[in-house]
DNA sequence: GATTATTAAATGTATGTACATATATTTGTC
DNA sequence: GACAAATATATGTACATACATTTAATAATC
């Protein structure tokens, strides 16, 4: 559907503003969907996003400076997200032997098994940015990279 | 910067997850840049997209309903919204005559002068899409449109 | 016209975002 | 080694998101 028509506005002022909300109503729309798919497996995005950090670093910890460093989103509080993943099982949290101000964090095997369990979900699912042929996705980021420059 | 470089990871499965990833992100950093700007306004970011929509009806109001159409995001809560720009007497709130379900929400005076020193404030700043061509910016609309499709 | 269904908005609860502040530990400096 | 500065994380608060439930008014059905 148009963007035009998806936030029910007639126009947009020029090309820019209309690119503009439909980068942000486009990655919405795309965390929506993802959201769904997560529920299913009782995790919400954020923390399935820490989860596969973890995962990166399995079997070395990563500490809380860490997982802010690899979110998309650095000013998410890490902390209270491992919170919830620490109180179903999926990592567990241990003051750091060399340097106890920091904090340990490693993914349990629950949450391994978890992260097994979802990569097969996600193989057979198609996300959104898959209607695109790869050349136009290799596009959409150069075109995203320039807009930060 | 590189999406590589922003998140610290090395490499992307694919030019699909990359440019997933590099939506996601770019969008939070479009947002973050907006929140901080509008802060200065007193206003968050949702406040003054709901705002602005009022603007569009002005004189005539609009019900809840009518916002949540309108909005980038469907599923946030416009009642709480309007809460705030009602405490803060940018809007106002009175039942609806004929119909005593809905309610009309009417832009204040207050709310129109700070639209309007709004828009002089951003007829000066220059946000990050602007730095693409007005044919990447149609061209990047293309692609978004085509991943929701 | 009483009863049920639908609609519009508000409210409740859990989670996350954004930002400031607090607490504990380590490092640097005298 | 005492004391200040820096670092790592946690906590507090306001706001927003996501979704279920509640309340009230209207519409539909008998």
């Amino acid at each position: 559907m148009k963007i035009e028509d998806e936030i029910k506005q007639a126009a947009f002022r020029d090309d820019y503003q209309k690119a503009h909300v439909n980068l942000i109503f486009t990655a919405n729309w795309l965390q929506q969907q993802q959201s769904g798919f997560f529920k299913q497996f009782g995790l919400t995005l954020p923390q399935f996003n820490i989860l596969r950090i973890l995962r990166g670093q399995h079997p070395r910890p990563a500490t809380v400076n860490l997982l802010i460093e690899r979110m998309l989103d650095k000013t998410s509080n890490a902390s209270r997200i491992v919170d919830k993943l620490e109180a179903k099982q999926l990592v567990t949290r241990r003051v750091c032997p060399s340097n106890r101000r920091a904090v340990d964090i490693r993914i349990s095997e629950d949450g391994l098994a978890l992260l097994g369990r979802l990569d097969a979900a996600m193989a057979s699912q198609q996300f959104g940015v898959q209607n695109l042929t790869l050349a136009e996705a290799a596009q959409l980021s150069g075109l995203l990279d320039k807009i930060r420059d």
